[in-house]
DNA sequence: AACTCCGAAT
DNA sequence: ATTCGGAGTT
């Protein structure tokens, strides 16, 4: 039995949204402490990380490691019936194992319902995510990380990430133009904080990555109004939403290893 | 000869709007007091009926009961090139008996619109539609009977509406999971109605229809704020939306006879 | 995932 | 009146 209410539907919807370019299969792992979710995206080459803490929920029972597996499109199907700031109660009953229930309930509690999604087995490939040391670590606002995906996708489909302890630069070139967008270390102390870009560069780090894949992990800004991004050369970029700091949504991607990633 | 003028050509476009995709043909009865239209829908399963009577006119004059009959196609041509707020005349004279003539004037009058419309003969079967005592009649807003529909399509295309005393239900279960509905009786005085749904239940009613004709019904949203099911068992539901409170257009479809529509 | 429509805000 | 954003649809 599994049971657990969150104050907004919205939330969900968010998370999926997010996540529905990348995965078909929503395989969610419900502990006591927490809902969580790991998938490679279709093509094996992205990592997509969820984690709910039950700080998150109004309501959190979960007596036992449960295992809910739903095709993100019919996730998408139930979800789209709930309006946003209706409540959201999930439920998953052992004597009913192959569905799960959410109940929506709107705030004037005059309108409630309930829709059911069938479960599927979906052998879900937990994947050790080793505890990486990162050479560079970037704060910015989700907004403008979405901004610089899209713009610099219109060049190419490589962008080139470069921190050093002077700037942070993305890059990408193609035949027809290029552009380079540089962050200075942001200006000191200021009255607002939010808009401003954070780094901590410990090591330079040049990497290259498929924008794509980063458009498709930047859709997840309206999860957080910050984003991280953690890198280090020949290893996989880290985007992490943090959620309500009560949780997270994380992807990683490998770089790619080839040709315009050796440019100053 | 028959001269009419509606204020706002909005009116005829929402209409026509919310017809279109039922109704091939369009024949207008118009008397000295109302214009009228009854249609079935292509596959005879559905019924339109609708009624504009002179108060919602700033003119209105017609000499004996004459049929302006034209295809929607052609009607919604014409209306295309009004703006919202132009102010429609509607002319037809004996002497040009296949023409109806429209004229969108706009509201600073500095430019006016002729546009003339052919007429067909449409063997109208005027249908006695009889005055049916409803067991159980739904008030709600429009807006919410749309999504309500919308939402239930996903899973399957039958909804089974549910009355009883105690609330509304709607339903709709399929392969991929599904959804119920359920509007509590509003609870009471409040500051503000609109946004409730109400309900007078004489009998429990039961009731299966399919739900991509309430889907077309639901277009005509925008002409009220508010729309009105009529249902009683094995009888046809009454959608009906009222106009400026001088007329209505109504929709009716019989239920369908299967499988689920015995459940409690 | 892209396009289009509708509603809301300036 | 125009522009922007969000939502729904193909």
């Amino acid at each position: 039995m599994f049971e657990a209410k969150l104050p907004n539907a919205s939330l969900l919807k968010k998370i999926v949204d997010a996540i529905k370019d990348l995965v078909n299969d929503a395989p969610f792992d419900c502990t006591e402490n927490s809902m969580s979710l790991q998938a490679m995206d279709a093509s094996h080459v992205a990592l997509v990380a969820l984690k709910l803490d039950n700080g998150l929920f109004d309501m959190y029972r979960c007596d036992r490691t449960i295992n809910i597996g739903s095709s993100v499109a019919n996730l998408i199907r139930a979800l789209k019936c709930a309006n946003n700031d209706d409540s959201c109660m999930i439920r998953y009953n052992d004597d009913e194992g192959d569905t799960v229930l959410f109940t929506f309930v709107d705030e004037k509690r005059d309108r409630s319902q309930d829709v059911t999604v069938k479960l599927i087995d979906i052998d879900s490939e937990q994947l050790g995510i080793p505890d990486q040391k990162y050479s560079a670590v970037i704060e910015m606002p989700s907004s403008k990380f979405q901004k610089t995906c899209r713009d610099l996708a219109m060049f190419s489909d490589s962008i080139v990430i470069n921190a050093s302890k002077g700037g942070v630069t993305f890059k990408s070139h193609g035949d027809t133009g290029g552009s380079t967008l540089v962050y200075n270390s942001s200006s000191s102390a200021d009255d607002d904080d939010s808009g401003k870009i954070f780094f901590n560069v410990k090591e330079d780090v040049n990497v290259t990555f498929s924008i794509k894949y980063l458009n498709h992990f930047a859709k997840a800004a309206s999860l957080s109004n910050r984003v991280r991004l953690s890198i280090c050369n020949d290893v996989p970029i880290a985007v992490e939403y943090n959620i309500e700091d009560n949780g997270y949504l994380r992807f990683y991607l490998a770089p790619k290893i080839d040709d315009d990633q050796n440019i100053d």
